[in-house]
DNA sequence: CGGCGGTCCTGTCAGC
DNA sequence: TGCTGACAGGACCGCC
């Protein structure tokens, strides 16, 4: 579900949320979710302090005052809810609850349990298997023309999923992908090694732009995502491709095209993007 | 190594 | 009203 905007919107809010808090218990109600969880991480996270909290890639990252991180993943509909004092109502797929010491309380809540939750030794972080082998943060100053136009000129894959492969540039999926492409007038079916320099920058602008956007928006609400205190994104009314398929082009009136890439949809304007 | 298809899950919605 | 199949913000794994 969620992208790096919406992850990084969690953040942020769950930071000015729980920072300083220290946790009284944690309970788990499952035994794995996209992988087996170790049941004692529990146990781990009684009596810690929240130090810090960030986004790595799609990752939300809590940094505990015993040395180790709480790294939880949304996976396609994972949510986050905080309530002050314990939220009463309990929901099919709460699977993991963290009580703090003032009575506030944390709530992952995932149906398809494509999520991910592990307790990482904070020093050991960037060799654990989530966060081995990512790619660069769309985001960061690194990431520039040069940088993306030398990935494109080795893979022959589609444009399209070379800016969704984790691999390579992290925090872009199905929604982002769509609308970079359209901000930047490059067909998502346009084998990577033949696009120019001067696309791959355009490119990169607008990846820096439509997130920048996206994060100002408080990400996408379509149906699963919220954020922490149950409010919705707005950036869905900014759509300008996705999910607009037979509807007019914004620019030039010419009816969104929908396709099937890599099994996920695709949507652009042929006129507009070439 | 690169690229692609299958797979993990539940909920929802369109179509019969 | 069911039922069935397709599809949904992700990413790993194994095969060619």
């Amino acid at each position: 579900m969620p992208e790096l905007p919406e992850v990084e919107t969690v953040c942020q809010n769950l930071s000015k949320k729980v920072l300083g808090k220290v946790i009284s218990q944690a309970k788990l109600n499952v035994d794995k979710l996209r992988f087996p969880i170790n049941k004692s991480i529990t146990r781990s996270l009684k009596e810690a302090n929240i130090v810090n909290v960030k986004r790595k890639a799609k990752y939300i990252v809590i940094e505990l005052s015993n040395d180790n991180s709480l790294v939880i993943h949304l996976g396609m509909s994972g949510r986050l809810t905080f309530g002050e004092g314990s939220l009463k109502e309990k929901h099919k797929h709460d699977h993991f609850i963290i009580n703090f010491k003032d009575e506030s309380e944390l709530r992952f809540n995932d149906p398809r349990r494509f999520g991910m939750i592990d307790l990482i030794k904070t020093n050991e972080i960037n060799d654990h298997k989530f966060f081995r082998s990512l790619g660069i943060e769309p985001l960061s100053k690194e990431f520039k023309t040069d940088y993306l136009y030398s990935l494109c000129k080795r893979r022959s894959k589609n444009i399209k999923s070379l800016l969704m492969d984790s691999s390579l540039i992290v925090g872009i999926g199905n929604i982002y992908a769509s609308e970079i492409l359209y901000e930047a007038r490059v067909l998502p079916t346009r084998p990577s090694n033949k696009l120019k320099q001067r696309e791959c920058e355009a490119i990169c602008k607008s990846s820096k732009k439509i997130l920048k956007k996206a994060i100002k928006a408080k990400g996408s609400t379509l149906r699963d995502y919220k954020q922490l205190d149950g409010e919705v994104g707005s950036f869905q009314k900014l759509f300008e491709v996705y999910a607009r398929d037979q509807e007019p082009c914004n620019i030039c009136g010419k009816t969104i095209q929908k396709i099937t890439q890599n099994a996920r949809s695709s949507y652009y304007c042929d006129k507009c993007q070439n």
